[in-house]
DNA sequence: AATACGGGGCG
DNA sequence: CGCCCAGTATT
Protein backbone atom coordinates (compact mmCIF):
# COMPACT_ATOMS: atom_id res chain seq x y z
CA UNK A 1 0.00 0.00 0.00
CA UNK A 2 3.14 2.37 0.90
CA UNK A 3 3.39 3.49 -2.85
CA UNK A 4 7.19 4.40 -4.06
CA UNK A 5 5.40 5.44 -7.50
CA UNK A 6 5.05 8.95 -5.04
CA UNK A 7 8.25 9.35 -4.40
CA UNK A 8 9.07 12.05 -7.59
CA UNK A 9 6.24 14.35 -5.47
CA UNK A 10 8.25 14.66 -2.22
CA UNK A 11 9.71 18.11 -3.20
CA UNK A 12 6.50 19.35 -3.78
CA UNK A 13 5.00 17.98 -0.62
CA UNK A 14 7.61 20.18 1.21
CA UNK A 15 7.18 23.35 -0.97
CA UNK A 16 3.55 23.21 -1.04
CA UNK A 17 3.19 23.20 2.65
CA UNK A 18 5.69 26.42 2.96
CA UNK A 19 3.33 28.09 0.36
CA UNK A 20 -0.07 26.98 2.37
CA UNK A 21 1.22 27.65 5.82
CA UNK A 22 2.33 31.65 5.49
CA UNK A 23 -1.17 32.42 4.38
CA UNK A 24 -3.22 29.66 6.31
CA UNK A 25 -1.49 29.63 10.01
CA UNK A 26 -3.37 30.96 12.92
CA UNK A 27 -1.61 33.40 14.90
CA UNK A 28 -0.71 31.73 18.03
CA UNK A 29 0.83 32.98 21.35
CA UNK A 30 3.55 30.30 21.12
CA UNK A 31 4.27 31.23 17.21
CA UNK A 32 5.94 34.34 18.36
CA UNK A 33 8.96 33.30 20.47
CA UNK A 34 11.82 30.84 20.58
CA UNK A 35 12.03 30.94 24.55
CA UNK A 36 12.01 27.20 24.67
CA UNK A 37 10.30 27.16 28.32
CA UNK A 38 7.32 29.04 26.49
CA UNK A 39 7.66 25.79 23.68
CA UNK A 40 7.83 23.83 26.23
CA UNK A 41 4.91 24.35 28.32
CA UNK A 42 3.01 25.06 24.97
CA UNK A 43 3.80 21.62 23.53
CA UNK A 44 2.90 19.80 26.82
CA UNK A 45 0.10 21.83 27.01
CA UNK A 46 -1.06 20.62 23.37
CA UNK A 47 -0.39 16.93 24.30
CA UNK A 48 -3.95 15.05 23.54
CA UNK A 49 -5.32 18.21 23.31
CA UNK A 50 -7.51 20.74 20.78
CA UNK A 51 -5.83 24.41 20.38
CA UNK A 52 -8.90 26.00 21.28
CA UNK A 53 -9.00 23.82 24.81
CA UNK A 54 -5.29 24.07 25.60
CA UNK A 55 -5.14 27.98 24.58
CA UNK A 56 -6.81 29.65 27.80
CA UNK A 57 -4.66 27.30 30.17
CA UNK A 58 -1.84 28.75 28.10
CA UNK A 59 -2.31 32.28 28.55
CA UNK A 60 -2.91 31.15 32.68
CA UNK A 61 0.28 29.58 32.84
CA UNK A 62 2.78 31.89 30.81
CA UNK A 63 0.84 34.85 33.38
CA UNK A 64 1.03 32.63 36.68
CA UNK A 65 4.58 31.17 36.01
CA UNK A 66 6.34 33.49 33.19
CA UNK A 67 9.66 31.43 33.74
CA UNK A 68 10.69 28.13 34.87
CA UNK A 69 11.92 28.90 37.98
CA UNK A 70 8.33 30.63 38.65
CA UNK A 71 6.76 27.00 37.79
CA UNK A 72 9.41 25.03 40.05
CA UNK A 73 9.35 27.52 42.97
CA UNK A 74 5.18 26.47 42.49
CA UNK A 75 3.56 23.96 45.00
CA UNK A 76 2.41 20.59 43.06
CA UNK A 77 -1.12 21.81 44.51
CA UNK A 78 -1.10 24.92 42.49
CA UNK A 79 0.17 23.97 38.96
CA UNK A 80 -2.41 21.10 39.48
CA UNK A 81 -5.27 23.25 40.50
CA UNK A 82 -4.09 25.36 37.36
CA UNK A 83 -4.28 22.24 35.30
CA UNK A 84 -7.87 21.62 36.33
CA UNK A 85 -9.86 20.54 33.24
CA UNK A 86 -7.57 20.10 31.45
CA UNK A 87 -6.84 16.15 31.75
CA UNK A 88 -3.92 13.70 31.58
CA UNK A 89 -2.78 14.92 34.83
CA UNK A 90 0.18 13.32 34.44
CA UNK A 91 1.19 16.50 32.33
CA UNK A 92 1.13 18.44 35.31
CA UNK A 93 3.29 16.52 37.27
CA UNK A 94 5.86 15.64 34.94
CA UNK A 95 5.97 19.58 33.89
CA UNK A 96 6.40 20.76 37.71
CA UNK A 97 8.75 17.65 37.79
CA UNK A 98 10.97 19.13 34.87
CA UNK A 99 10.67 22.34 35.81
CA UNK A 100 12.32 21.90 39.11
CA UNK A 101 14.73 19.45 37.00
CA UNK A 102 15.95 22.24 34.61
CA UNK A 103 16.43 24.74 37.40
CA UNK A 104 18.51 22.40 39.45
CA UNK A 105 20.45 20.19 37.29
CA UNK A 106 20.70 22.68 34.23
CA UNK A 107 20.68 25.96 35.99
CA UNK A 108 17.12 27.05 34.88
CA UNK A 109 18.76 26.83 30.75
CA UNK A 110 16.77 23.98 28.78
CA UNK A 111 18.63 21.77 27.08
CA UNK A 112 19.18 22.27 23.14
CA UNK A 113 19.70 19.16 21.37
CA UNK A 114 16.37 16.25 20.66
CA UNK A 115 18.69 14.20 22.22
CA UNK A 116 19.15 15.63 25.52
CA UNK A 117 15.25 17.17 25.56
CA UNK A 118 14.29 13.33 25.45
CA UNK A 119 15.62 12.62 28.71
CA UNK A 120 13.30 15.31 30.21
CA UNK A 121 10.12 13.67 32.34
CA UNK A 122 7.18 14.21 29.88
CA UNK A 123 8.68 14.48 27.03
CA UNK A 124 8.84 11.91 24.21
CA UNK A 125 9.65 12.12 20.69
CA UNK A 126 6.96 14.32 19.43
CA UNK A 127 7.73 16.65 22.31
CA UNK A 128 11.46 16.47 22.05
CA UNK A 129 11.49 17.09 18.09
CA UNK A 130 8.74 19.96 18.48
CA UNK A 131 11.27 21.96 21.24
CA UNK A 132 14.89 20.67 19.53
CA UNK A 133 12.92 22.39 15.75
CA UNK A 134 10.95 25.14 17.16
CA UNK A 135 13.28 26.53 19.51
CA UNK A 136 16.57 25.89 18.17
CA UNK A 137 16.38 24.99 13.87
CA UNK A 138 17.23 20.85 15.07
CA UNK A 139 16.15 19.22 11.58
CA UNK A 140 13.74 16.59 13.33
CA UNK A 141 10.72 15.57 11.87
CA UNK A 142 7.46 15.74 14.61
CA UNK A 143 5.38 12.98 14.39
CA UNK A 144 1.87 13.82 16.05
CA UNK A 145 -1.73 12.65 14.70
CA UNK A 146 -1.87 15.45 12.26
CA UNK A 147 1.40 14.55 10.65
CA UNK A 148 0.06 10.72 10.65
CA UNK A 149 -3.00 11.37 9.14
CA UNK A 150 -1.92 13.45 6.23
CA UNK A 151 0.93 11.22 5.92
CA UNK A 152 -1.29 8.45 5.68
CA UNK A 153 -3.58 9.79 3.22
CA UNK A 154 -1.29 11.88 1.06
CA UNK A 155 1.22 9.15 0.19
CA UNK A 156 -0.82 6.28 0.91
CA UNK A 157 0.01 4.53 4.09
CA UNK A 158 -2.41 1.85 5.25
CA UNK A 159 -0.48 0.59 8.21
CA UNK A 160 -2.05 0.82 11.45
CA UNK A 161 -1.76 4.06 13.40
CA UNK A 162 -2.35 2.45 16.44
CA UNK A 163 0.13 0.11 16.66
CA UNK A 164 3.47 1.26 17.97
CA UNK A 165 6.01 -0.55 15.15
CA UNK A 166 3.84 1.48 12.73
CA UNK A 167 5.44 4.68 13.68
CA UNK A 168 9.25 3.93 12.69
CA UNK A 169 7.22 3.62 8.77
CA UNK A 170 5.80 7.20 9.17
CA UNK A 171 9.29 8.63 11.01
CA UNK A 172 11.33 7.35 8.64
CA UNK A 173 9.18 9.16 5.61
CA UNK A 174 8.89 12.71 7.41
CA UNK A 175 12.64 12.39 7.49
CA UNK A 176 13.11 12.09 3.62
CA UNK A 177 10.26 15.07 3.61
CA UNK A 178 11.26 17.58 6.36
CA UNK A 179 13.83 19.88 4.99
CA UNK A 180 17.26 21.20 6.12
CA UNK A 181 16.79 24.73 5.29
CA UNK A 182 13.14 25.31 6.63
CA UNK A 183 13.06 21.79 9.88
CA UNK A 184 10.81 24.41 12.18
CA UNK A 185 8.88 26.12 9.49
CA UNK A 186 7.95 22.61 7.81
CA UNK A 187 6.90 20.84 11.34
CA UNK A 188 5.07 23.71 11.95
CA UNK A 189 2.94 23.91 8.65
CA UNK A 190 2.25 19.97 8.23
CA UNK A 191 0.51 19.90 11.70
CA UNK A 192 -1.31 23.24 11.13
CA UNK A 193 -2.14 21.58 7.54
CA UNK A 194 -3.82 18.60 9.42
CA UNK A 195 -5.24 20.57 11.73
CA UNK A 196 -6.65 23.21 9.61
CA UNK A 197 -7.10 21.51 6.39
CA UNK A 198 -6.46 17.48 6.26
CA UNK A 199 -9.20 17.34 9.09
CA UNK A 200 -10.12 13.78 10.58
CA UNK A 201 -13.90 13.90 9.09
CA UNK A 202 -14.43 16.23 6.43
CA UNK A 203 -11.09 17.65 4.76
CA UNK A 204 -11.15 20.67 2.73
CA UNK A 205 -10.36 18.24 -0.31
CA UNK A 206 -11.71 20.98 -2.93
CA UNK A 207 -9.04 23.52 -2.31
CA UNK A 208 -6.25 21.23 -1.09
CA UNK A 209 -2.51 22.03 -2.42
CA UNK A 210 -1.75 18.80 -2.49
CA UNK A 211 -5.15 17.54 -3.87
CA UNK A 212 -3.63 16.38 -7.42
CA UNK A 213 -0.77 14.65 -5.40
CA UNK A 214 -2.71 12.88 -2.66
CA UNK A 215 -3.06 9.41 -2.89
CA UNK A 216 -6.11 9.22 -0.87
CA UNK A 217 -8.01 11.71 -3.15
CA UNK A 218 -7.07 10.54 -6.07
CA UNK A 219 -8.14 7.03 -5.03
CA UNK A 220 -11.23 7.72 -3.28
CA UNK A 221 -9.92 6.89 0.11
CA UNK A 222 -9.78 9.79 1.95
CA UNK A 223 -12.89 8.49 4.76
CA UNK A 224 -10.46 5.22 4.95
CA UNK A 225 -7.27 6.87 5.42
CA UNK A 226 -5.38 6.74 8.27
CA UNK A 227 -6.24 3.29 9.10
CA UNK A 228 -6.58 3.19 12.98
CA UNK A 229 -8.26 -0.12 14.88
CA UNK A 230 -10.42 1.09 17.68
CA UNK A 231 -9.85 1.16 21.17
CA UNK A 232 -11.21 -1.75 23.52
CA UNK A 233 -14.63 -0.97 24.98
CA UNK A 234 -14.46 1.22 28.30
CA UNK A 235 -15.39 -0.17 31.90
CA UNK A 236 -17.47 1.39 34.10
CA UNK A 237 -16.98 2.37 37.29
CA UNK A 238 -19.58 3.28 40.70
CA UNK A 239 -18.31 5.26 42.83
CA UNK A 240 -20.14 5.98 45.98
CA UNK A 241 -18.34 9.06 47.52
CA UNK A 242 -18.99 9.77 51.25
CA UNK A 243 -19.15 13.75 51.84
CA UNK A 244 -18.33 14.13 55.49
CA UNK A 245 -19.34 17.61 56.97
CA UNK A 246 -19.24 19.16 60.12
CA UNK A 247 -20.10 22.69 61.06
CA UNK A 248 -18.36 24.64 57.72
CA UNK A 249 -15.80 21.55 57.46
CA UNK A 250 -15.88 19.26 54.54
CA UNK A 251 -13.16 16.55 54.63
CA UNK A 252 -11.06 15.70 51.39
CA UNK A 253 -8.57 13.10 50.68
CA UNK A 254 -5.52 13.77 47.84
CA UNK A 255 -5.73 10.73 45.22
CA UNK A 256 -2.81 8.20 45.53
CA UNK A 257 -1.05 6.96 42.54
CA UNK A 258 -2.11 3.57 40.13
CA UNK A 259 -5.59 5.18 39.67
CA UNK A 260 -7.62 7.94 37.52
CA UNK A 261 -6.64 11.64 39.09
CA UNK A 262 -3.97 10.90 40.50
CA UNK A 263 -2.58 13.71 42.52
CA UNK A 264 -6.29 15.48 42.30
CA UNK A 265 -8.32 15.84 45.68
CA UNK A 266 -12.12 14.23 46.09
CA UNK A 267 -13.99 12.51 48.82
CA UNK A 268 -13.73 9.65 51.00
CA UNK A 269 -14.70 6.72 48.45
CA UNK A 270 -16.48 3.27 48.51
CA UNK A 271 -16.24 1.52 45.23
CA UNK A 272 -18.25 -1.39 44.19
CA UNK A 273 -19.50 -2.90 41.19
CA UNK A 274 -23.25 -1.69 41.98
CA UNK A 275 -25.26 1.78 40.98
CA UNK A 276 -26.39 1.64 45.03
CA UNK A 277 -24.40 1.88 47.78
CA UNK A 278 -26.25 -0.52 50.49
CA UNK A 279 -27.28 1.69 53.56
CA UNK A 280 -25.12 -0.83 55.97
CA UNK A 281 -22.20 -0.67 53.86
CA UNK A 282 -22.62 3.51 54.09
CA UNK A 283 -22.75 3.29 57.71
CA UNK A 284 -19.82 0.64 57.96
CA UNK A 285 -17.42 3.33 55.84
CA UNK A 286 -18.15 5.92 57.92
CA UNK A 287 -17.55 3.85 61.07
CA UNK A 288 -14.35 2.38 59.77
CA UNK A 289 -13.27 6.35 58.48
CA UNK A 290 -13.64 6.69 62.08
CA UNK A 291 -16.52 9.23 61.67
CA UNK A 292 -19.79 9.14 64.27
CA UNK A 293 -22.68 10.17 62.09
CA UNK A 294 -25.29 12.99 63.60
CA UNK A 295 -28.57 11.54 64.30
CA UNK A 296 -30.23 15.19 64.38
CA UNK A 297 -29.80 15.64 61.08
CA UNK A 298 -32.06 14.72 58.26
CA UNK A 299 -30.39 12.65 55.65
CA UNK A 300 -29.65 14.79 52.35
CA UNK A 301 -30.97 13.17 48.93
CA UNK A 302 -28.29 11.23 47.02
CA UNK A 303 -26.97 13.18 44.12
CA UNK A 304 -25.71 11.11 41.20
CA UNK A 305 -24.02 12.06 38.61
CA UNK A 306 -22.37 10.72 35.41
CA UNK A 307 -18.97 11.41 34.20
CA UNK A 308 -17.23 9.83 31.02
CA UNK A 309 -13.64 9.61 30.58
CA UNK A 310 -12.02 8.64 26.91
CA UNK A 311 -11.12 4.81 28.47
CA UNK A 312 -14.02 4.65 31.82
CA UNK A 313 -17.34 5.06 32.54
CA UNK A 314 -18.30 6.97 36.48
CA UNK A 315 -21.37 6.69 37.92
CA UNK A 316 -20.74 8.62 40.96
CA UNK A 317 -23.13 9.19 43.93
CA UNK A 318 -22.34 11.84 46.86
CA UNK A 319 -23.77 10.67 50.08
CA UNK A 320 -23.54 13.72 52.54
CA UNK A 321 -22.98 12.63 56.15
CA UNK A 322 -22.90 14.93 58.99
CA UNK A 323 -20.48 14.19 61.79
CA UNK A 324 -21.80 14.61 65.46
CA UNK A 325 -18.12 15.85 66.20
CA UNK A 326 -14.72 16.71 64.03
CA UNK A 327 -12.84 13.90 62.94
CA UNK A 328 -9.95 13.25 65.50
CA UNK A 329 -6.28 13.07 64.15
CA UNK A 330 -5.57 9.71 64.26
CA UNK A 331 -8.33 9.19 62.22
CA UNK A 332 -7.58 11.69 59.90
CA UNK A 333 -4.01 9.96 59.40
CA UNK A 334 -5.09 6.65 59.18
CA UNK A 335 -7.44 7.75 56.44
CA UNK A 336 -5.85 10.26 54.79
CA UNK A 337 -8.59 12.59 54.91
CA UNK A 338 -8.21 16.58 56.22
CA UNK A 339 -10.28 18.89 56.77
CA UNK A 340 -11.19 22.37 54.93
CA UNK A 341 -13.15 25.16 54.48
CA UNK A 342 -15.67 25.84 51.18
CA UNK A 343 -12.69 27.94 50.22
CA UNK A 344 -10.38 26.45 50.89
CA UNK A 345 -11.82 23.11 48.90
CA UNK A 346 -12.40 25.67 46.09
CA UNK A 347 -8.65 26.01 45.84
CA UNK A 348 -7.50 22.74 45.92
CA UNK A 349 -7.08 20.82 42.49
CA UNK A 350 -10.23 18.54 42.05
CA UNK A 351 -11.49 16.11 38.81
CA UNK A 352 -14.35 17.80 37.12
CA UNK A 353 -16.14 15.07 38.36
CA UNK A 354 -15.85 16.77 41.59
CA UNK A 355 -15.73 20.23 40.86
CA UNK A 356 -18.99 19.72 39.10
CA UNK A 357 -20.67 18.27 42.59
CA UNK A 358 -19.21 21.23 44.66
CA UNK A 359 -20.92 23.76 41.61
CA UNK A 360 -24.29 22.13 42.07
CA UNK A 361 -24.54 21.45 45.43
CA UNK A 362 -22.94 24.82 46.81
CA UNK A 363 -25.21 26.41 44.76
C1' DA B 1 3.72 -4.67 22.39
C1' DA B 2 -0.12 -3.48 25.10
C1' DT B 3 -2.28 -0.65 28.48
C1' DA B 4 -3.49 3.41 31.33
C1' DC B 5 -4.28 8.05 31.54
C1' DG B 6 -9.12 13.23 30.66
C1' DG B 7 -11.95 15.84 28.74
C1' DG B 8 -14.25 18.24 24.93
C1' DG B 9 -16.25 18.63 20.11
C1' DC B 10 -19.14 16.91 16.51
C1' DG B 11 -23.16 15.03 13.95
C1' DC C 1 -25.94 10.09 22.68
C1' DG C 2 -22.04 7.37 20.36
C1' DC C 3 -17.96 8.40 17.93
C1' DC C 4 -13.64 10.93 17.24
C1' DC C 5 -9.35 12.98 18.81
C1' DA C 6 -3.94 10.77 20.24
C1' DG C 7 1.69 11.67 23.39
C1' DT C 8 4.01 9.64 27.33
C1' DA C 9 4.96 6.49 30.98
C1' DT C 10 4.36 2.15 32.71
C1' DT C 11 3.89 -2.68 32.59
Amino acid sequence: MHLSVLAPAHPYFAQALLEWYPRHRRDLPWRHTRNPYVIWLSEVILQQTRVKQGLPYYLDFISTYPTVHDLAAAPEDEVLRHWQGLGYYSRARNMHHTAQQVVREYQGVFPTTYTELLRLRGVGQYTAAAIASFAFGEKVAVLDGNVYRVLARVFGIASDIAVPATRKEFQALADTLIPAAAPDEFNQAIMEFGAIQCTPLKPDCLFCPLQSQCYAFQHGMVQELPVKSKAKASRTRYLHYIVLRHGDTLYLKKRAAKDIWQGLYDFALEENDAAELPAVDLVGAVSRLGGQMATDRAEEPVLALRHVLSHQKVEARFHVVWLAQPLPPEALAASGLAPFTPEEAHDLPKPVLIANYIDKSWK
